[in-house]
DNA sequence: ACCTGAACACCGTTCAAGT
DNA sequence: ACCTGAACACCGTTCAAGT
């Protein structure tokens, strides 16, 4: 800690490496190992090095998160049925922030302002029109989907704080077996189902124990019903 | 400040008094604002009696949380078709939510976990196991379900980070005018409708422009889509 | 232009001490 | 049991100064 500051040449650092420093720190330590000082020590610099390159630590976060996104590679436009295709875009996300998991707490925020590239809003607008959706209503279903499919996997990857003392999962899982069928029918019935496989009854994030079976059942719900809203038969 | 401290008795608080301030300070100040020592401030104390009441920020936090989901007034199960019941429910949870907007950040990582009571698990259990939903797929369901509407309200809650310059939003929205149609024609064609409205081109938070005809739009998607695996035609 | 070294203000948490 | 007062370690950010 500390060794290894005054290399001889200065200018080793551009805006690029300090992001991969960034991420790298994000991925090893986590959200509470990352820190601006954590970055410069990877760079073997000072934190103001890291200032005057990428300019403070939400910006920092916003250029790791356009990186990690940029690592997906969309499908081709053209070959697929409009619902293989968001299908595909969907799996893609979630495969690139599933390699980032720690990524998870901050995408839904940096989204909000797209300051990533507009390919794959086009693409998911031009779908999106090709398969009947239009004007406002073109808007909405851009927002229904890409915000449960940010959503989905943002709660999949969100994992309990860590201050939580060791044994109280096994208190927690007692308690659940002392549930009174009478008032709890449904839980009691199906607890071997339900417990550490149900949001609210897990212990760990998404990264450790992924949601596979339901993430393939949400995309299933989500374009069969943003079907439906494409071709109403009201 | 730090003025109306040594009051003249001394158990003034108990941990609901604490959390009812924290609540406080997170809807006041925001997340930025929403530390250890500002909700001391607020009670007129010192910050070690808050943590003696409950033992840590996160453990703040969730607390927080779990007061603002016990807001919720779930219909009563019997009356209501499950698909009405279900819109009803996701209806009232974005609706606390919206209430205190600065906690749709943490709802997620509290979530995971359940601290909260398991009723509206139960009801929401009860109600898909009605529509046909059986053994593992009924908890598939609880998760597609659930991680859709808390995950799509989070994302819409989340606000771009306070960071930004001013007047960035005209230069943003200049080079949105420049894009080209050949490149992305529908993003152009379809300017009017999606520049603020939609998820990465959005200056500001749901709480402020919420997203209503969208989240209406996602219920019936969502529910549709349900409806279809609880009665598969395959 | 890019990096050093150090400082400032602030925050989460803890602890000895009081009552 | 509950609160005071102060301290410790740490972090984001800035700044004058170097090259």
């Amino acid at each position: 800690v500390g060794e290894g500051k005054r290399l001889v040449d200065r200018q080793r650092f551009g805006p690029e490496v300090v992001v991969d420093a960034g991420l790298a720190v994000l991925d090893a330590a986590g959200v509470p190992g990352f820190t601006m000082r954590a970055v410069a020590d990877r760079l073997g610099t000072y934190p103001a090095t890291v200032y005057w390159h990428v300019g403070g630590r939400s910006q920092l976060l916003t250029a790791i998160v356009d990186r990690v996104l940029a690592e997906m590679v969309p499908p081709g436009p053209q070959v697929l049925d409009w619902r293989d295709w968001l299908r595909e875009v969907a799996r893609e996300y979630r495969r690139v922030l599933h390699a980032h998991p720690n990524t998870g707490q901050f995408v839904a925020s940096v989204l909000t302002t797209g300051v990533t590239a507009p390919e794959l809003m086009e693409g998911i607008l031009n779908v999106l029109a090709r398969a009947g959706f239009r004007g406002p209503r073109l808007a909405s279903a851009y927002n229904v989907l890409v915000g449960s499919v940010v959503g989905w996997v943002s709660v999949e990857l969100s994992a309990p704080p860590s201050d939580v003392e060791p044994g109280w999962q096994e208190g927690f899982e007692a308690s659940l077996r002392d549930l009174s069928p009478e008032q709890f029918p449904t839980l009691a019935a199906n607890r071997d189902h339900v417990v550490g496989n149900v949001i609210g009854l897990r212990w760990t994030g998404g990264s450790q124990v992924p949601l596979d079976a339901a993430f393939e059942m949400a995309l299933d719900v989500w374009i069969a019903g943003l079907s439906v809203q494409a071709e109403p038969q009201g």
